[in-house]
This record gives C-alpha cells, sequence and structure tokens, in this order.
DNA sequence: GCAAATGTACTAACTAGTTCGTACTCTTTG
DNA sequence: CAAAGAGTACGAACTAGTTAGTACATTTGC
C-alpha cells in the first residue's frame, strides 16, 4: 500500500532493526486520513480516530500537515492526483471515433465505480462548495486535461460525418461525468427507495451499457445510428 | 415561510400578546434545522447554533426531537416530503407521450434546480450510505409513486410506436435523475475545476436544453428523432 | 388543578491542537 | 575518525474550548 520513498534504518544493540521513514509516515497518515474524511466527511472525522490508525501518532499529524484542514486538502489533492494517474492509462488514440467515444464512456463508468472513495471525496467537496478544492490549487489543472480526449474525438466524429455539429465538448464531458458520478453517489438513497440494489453486478452491468448507449445517441447522428 | 397550523393565544396584563404554538414551533425548528444540516452536514450542524436560530430554544428541540440525529431524520423526512409535494404538481395526463416525457424531464430538471437544500440533504444522506432514510420509513413509499410517471408515459409511447422497446422505466428514471441531481450537486468543484461558472443562467439554459435532448434521443425511435 | 410547553443554568464527555522531551541521522570539526 | 552540534522525526501527556444532552423550576392553556 504505501510506498517508503527514502528509508533509513540502524541496528539497536538488540539486533532489532527500526526504521524512520518520514516519505511512508505522511504517505501513511494521507491514506488513513483519506478513508476516514471519505467516510465521515470533514467534520466528522476524528483526528484522534486517524491518528490511531496510523502506524504514526497524532503528533505526527500536525507536524506534516499543521491542522484537521490541512491534513483534508492533502488527502484531497492525492485522490484527485490518484484518480488522474489512472485516467492516463485511457489509450483511445488510434480508434475510430465511435469507438473511442464507446471506450472513453465505459472507462469513466468503470473508473468512477472502482474509487467509490474519491467519489465521496468529491461529494464532501462540494458540500463545502468546493472551497478547499479551491484553496488548494494544485487540482485544477489536473481534470482539465480530461476533456482534451473528448476535444479530439468529437473533433474526428465531426470530420468523418458521424458525430451531430453544435455541440460542446465540455457539456458532452458534464453528462457523461453526470452519470458516472451518479451512479457511485447517489446508489444508497436510490436502492433504498426503490428497494433494489442497483450496486448489484448485473444491475451495474446493465447501467454502464445504457450509459454508453445514451452518450452515443446523443452525440451520433441520428441516421448514422445502426451499430449503437 | 413557516405556517403556524393550530394557535392558541392570551392576552397577559401589560397588552402584549404571547403565543403558545406547539406545531409552529415544531415546524419552525424543523425548517431551521434542515438549512443548517442541509449546509454543514449532521455532523457539522450544531445544535446552539440551530436554537439560536430558531424562535424556540435547544430545550424545545429535545423536547420534541429527543436527540440530533431524530431532529435529523425529521428534517430530512419533511424535506422528502415537501419535494414530493411540489412533485404532484406536474400535470402530463393528456399530454402525448413525447411531449410529456419532454414535460417531465424538464419539470425534474428545474425542480432540482429550485430545491438545492433538498439535494444537499439527499447529498448528506447518501455521505451516511443512506441509514437514517431507511431508518426513517416514512420516506420509502414517497419517491415510489414518482416512477408511475414515467411507466405510464413509456407505455404509451411504446403503443404509439414512438418508443424504442426494451427500456426500463426505473433505469429512465435513474438517468433523468442523474443528470438533473448531478447538476446541483457537484455546481462547485466543476465550476472550479473548469473554470467555468455553470450555474450562470446562460449555461443552465444550455444544460436543461441538452439534458431534454439526451433523454428523448435515448428514449425515441431514431428514425422518429425528426422533432427533436 | 393539571398537563403540556418553555426558560435557565448546568455537566460530562469529547476534540482540535500544544507542550515538552527524546531518539535518530547527518554534518562539521579537531 | 571520533565527538560534538544541529536539525529532523517522533512519543506521551496535557489543555482550553466546545458540544450534545439534562435537571429543575416556571409559565401557559384548558
Amino acid at each position: 500500500m504505501s510506498t517508503p520513498v527514502s528509508t533509513s534504518r540502524t541496528k539497536s544493540r538488540d539486533g532489532v532493526s527500526r526504521v524512520q521513514d518520514p516519505e511512508g509516515t505522511r504517505q501513511n497518515i494521507i491514506e488513513v486520513a483519506a478513508q476516514e474524511f471519505a467516510l465521515n466527511g470533514l467534520s466528522g472525522a476524528r483526528i484522534d480516530e486517524i491518528a490511531a490508525k496510523t502506524r504514526s501518532s497524532k503528533r505526527m499529524i500536525y507536524y506534516y500537515f499543521g491542522s484537521k484542514e490541512g491534513l483534508y486538502v492533502s488527502a484531497l489533492e492525492n485522490a484527485y492526483r490518484q484518480v488522474r494517474e489512472g485516467e492516463a492509462k485511457l489509450d483511445i488514440e488510434g480508434l475510430p471515433p465511435l469507438d473511442a467515444l464507446k471506450r472513453l464512456v465505459e472507462f469513466t463508468f468503470d473508473h468512477h465505480h472502482q474509487h467509490e472513495e474519491f467519489i465521496r471525496m468529491v461529494m464532501i467537496e462540494n458540500i463545502h462548495h468546493g472551497e478547499f478544492l479551491e484553496r488548494s490549487g494544485v487540482i485544477r489543472d489536473l481534470n482539465v486535461t480530461a476533456i482534451g480526449n473528448i476535444e479530439a474525438i468529437y473533433a474526428k466524429g465531426l470530420a468523418d460525418g458521424l458525430f451531430r455539429a453544435g455541440l460542446d465538448p465540455l457539456e458532452i464531458h458534464w453528462q457523461i461525468s453526470a452519470l458516472c458520478f451518479f451512479n457511485v453517489s447517489n446508489r444508497a438513497t436510490f436502492s433504498k427507495i426503490f428497494g433494489k440494489d442497483v450496486g448489484s453486478p448485473a444491475y451495474q452491468e446493465s447501467l454502464r451499457r445504457q450509459t454508453v448507449e445514451m452518450v452515443l445517441r446523443f452525440v451520433v447522428k441520428a441516421e448514422k445510428l445502426g451499430g449503437v
């Protein structure tokens, strides 16, 4: 889980090796904090609880992050960075626009599905009106690149005469995000209100298919919809 | 804002009328609580703060609701009830299926947009994995009726040969909810990441149109899409 | 009169943040 | 190369302020 970057060891006289590992400690704290914040929110999470679950101590949290909010911002930045790194793995370079768009939607759907903790962090951040994201500054540039993919695909699709003209890539991104995000964020209430576990593999499979279909039918020209 | 249901008055000797109004007090507390919970979450909201903003006192909160969680559940139930009452105003009885579906989506979009406090309550409830909604029991039946509308529209659209076969009304509801909910719930982070105020009237107008379009293109047969 | 409604003052527990002291590691200097 | 010095990494116990919840007394309305 944690990746010690710089580690130094010493043998104490009884032969047991003890480690001093600042980067590892930091990372360990952030990981635990992310879990706790994602689970309980900023005000709901307890510093003592985080400290207890850490390989380190409360003292170290304040040593490295200064305050609860400082820790929260670091955890948030970390979550965004991680997810962005995952997204970078999507490779749709050579694909024809229709396949590329399909892949992109599927990928987003799966990716959100697999990163519930991140989704919850974003929910919490929205509850706070995004004030910490704003304060961070590191995060902004991360996601703006995500839209580059859609822009490229859409341009190609237009050139091929496959896609409808006049759509805004940012709005397409918005639609895809909405469907994929909601699928994770509102699963609990949705399931409980309709008495159906929308998180079950079967239902997820169906929702995934529908989501792809919905986006394609939105973007692709009506008369080219045969293959969808 | 608050609606006193049963009020009784007495003239004290100096002529100033003092009121004892249990139902009004209750309602007033719930309204203030809803605001505070929606703004700060369950753990973030402060009972003292709620009490201060009330026409009543902390003593009364515990008198009527027993605990912080009890108050939260009441506020949540109230929020659902209110929104459901608003939804009941949607009248699409006589409309042809395509218009009806369009109206339904527009209505949902606007309704969510106008009830940010409710959206935030649902977000918070999802952070808590819907445990209070589950505990409530009152809420379940409220929203299940919402799907009746879509079922009716879809059946009619099928009969008219306008809609595609094989779609699940619950999934259509899911899609509509996702788009309309996300529009409110994730506005803060979305705006801040892309440096564009997606809450502006102009952008909302555009998103509304696209959302309607997206749902219609998903449900309506490709060859009947001329009018969309 | 009596029960429901309400005000005041309190407390026990919790919680973010701090203080003080120690161990480890690397560098400097004789 | 050894010993001192300096800065970093860490632990345990404490504190000042907060917060949900209560005890007790009083008023109000029928």
